[in-house]
DNA sequence: TATAAATATGAATATTTATTCATATGTATA
DNA sequence: TATACATATGAATAAATATTCATATTTATA
């Protein structure tokens, strides 16, 4: 059995990192960008971009000054669509409720 | 974004808890026999159980005086599946090395 | 090539999460 | 119904993880 799956779910295992991911959804985007929209400190973001990156849940392209995210898609999607048929169907009365 | 799903993530980001996900891959079993094969603490387990349970990362009947657990593999094999996928396509280099 | 803009880093601290251990609760059966 | 077996629980402690803040790097441009 793999069991080092962990440093991977750990970031989705994290406020932060998960919001990144939600905006990363969305668009691509810097990390000041980042910041701004998740009113959050540039360092923050930066320390939580590192370890998303680490795990190849975020890829990065520097574009002049700025460093653009973006998110790993084609492992993130499906994770999180499994994610929410797993809510609907198995966490009615669940005690984590799953939503923003 | 649902952001909500760290509780689930963070079940599978912890080292117990993804051993005790791959042993129940194998075979449902009691308390007893998983703090036996994992080779931990009864109580140990049981604490990891129940968050897992309270995600529906496992489900529990009762049989006799044992408690018998097992695998949401509906929800569970998919994600590992996806994992092992991209593991081997992301992560070659990958400083969280995904083995065991 | 000095400067500003953008991001990263390190280390101290704070916070979260897991472990431990003693004990309580539940379950079957002699 | 007393006892042993199986599991759960709570609270203290330990360990892992995140946050903060000051500062270092990196990148482009005046």
């Amino acid at each position: 059995m793999h069991i080092k799956y962990y440093p991977f779910f750990g970031n989705l295992a994290n406020p932060l990192k998960i919001r990144i991911v939600g905006e990363l959804k969305q668009n691509e985007m810097s990390v000041l960008d980042l910041a701004d929209k998740l009113n959050e400190e540039q360092s923050k973001i930066s320390h939580a971009l590192k370890s998303l990156k680490n795990c190849s849940i975020v890829e990065m392209r520097q574009s002049g000054k700025k460093r653009i995210y973006s998110l790993n898609k084609e492992t993130i999607l499906p994770i999180l669509d499994i994610l929410d048929k797993h809510e609907s169907k198995f966490c009615k009365k669940c005690k984590a409720k799953f939503r923003l």
